[in-house]
DNA sequence: TTGCAATTACGAAATCATTCGTATATTTGA
DNA sequence: TCAAATATACGAATGATTTCGTAATTGCAA
């Protein structure tokens, strides 16, 4: 029962969830347009095909075309990778995980405060 | 002239991180210990090998033995996985990933003090 | 209507990661 | 000394992922 998608399932997943559901073809000129180019189309038919098979999306094939919904959402991606990340090379410490994301990138004052909010909450636990 | 370690790569190069430079023996050990059961030994040894010839590892060969090292920083690693994992999933937000992280794992109070510190620091800029 | 374009289904090649068996060489100790 | 233990090298099986070609089907437009 541990549903881990691929690398290319993962970036199938993510049409998915920003577009919504979508063909086959709709996909897969949106994947074009993010690399440079994109798998043909048969390559990402069979993958959807067997995200299918797998559970990791459902398909409507009421007309001729079928339409593709993401079953997982982007939240429980989200937490698993996080989670796996941490217990993997952070130690388990979710710490550690946060001062290496805070020292990569640089955030606005903005979201510093929202982070600041945020920790202020967990204090008060 | 992409290093990305695998999964497997990524678990010897922690044992070399947390051991030091080690031979192929000590470092299946130190596997067979953290699994249940660890693989064969020539397994580790054809990994190993793999990961010299990928540059991943350098090995000391004047002893029979040969005693390999990592050329690979743990903080490397860490920095190249938060960042994809922020690009890819995150939508490029250091912020969304820092606010998973928290509300993923408790921190103690003298963690969440350590991450407001540095946050502080990083307002100060 | 009929043929062209688009779609699905399916098989299989290509690639990559992991695993291990066997051959060979070297060291050790009884 | 010389057999057993230990090491490296190497090939190859296995399994998973990604890729695409081809065939069959359906819908559309001239």
């Amino acid at each position: 029962m541990d549903i881990k998608p691929t690398e290319s399932e993962l970036e199938i997943l993510q049409v998915l969830w920003s577009k919504g559901a979508s063909t086959v073809r709709e996909v897969n000129e949106q994947l074009a347009q993010q690399r440079g180019t994109g798998p043909g189309y048969t390559t990402t038919l069979k993958l959807m095909q067997i995200m299918h098979d797998k559970g990791i999306v459902s398909r409507d094939t009421t007309t001729r075309t079928h339409v593709y919904t993401a079953l997982l959402s982007e939240e429980s991606i989200r937490e698993g990778m996080v989670d796996k990340m941490i217990n993997t090379i952070f130690n388990g410490s979710a710490t550690e995980l946060v001062m290496q994301a805070l020292n990569t990138k640089r955030s606005s004052a903005k979201e510093l405060q929202l982070i600041r909010d945020l920790i202020n909450q967990l204090d008060k636990k």
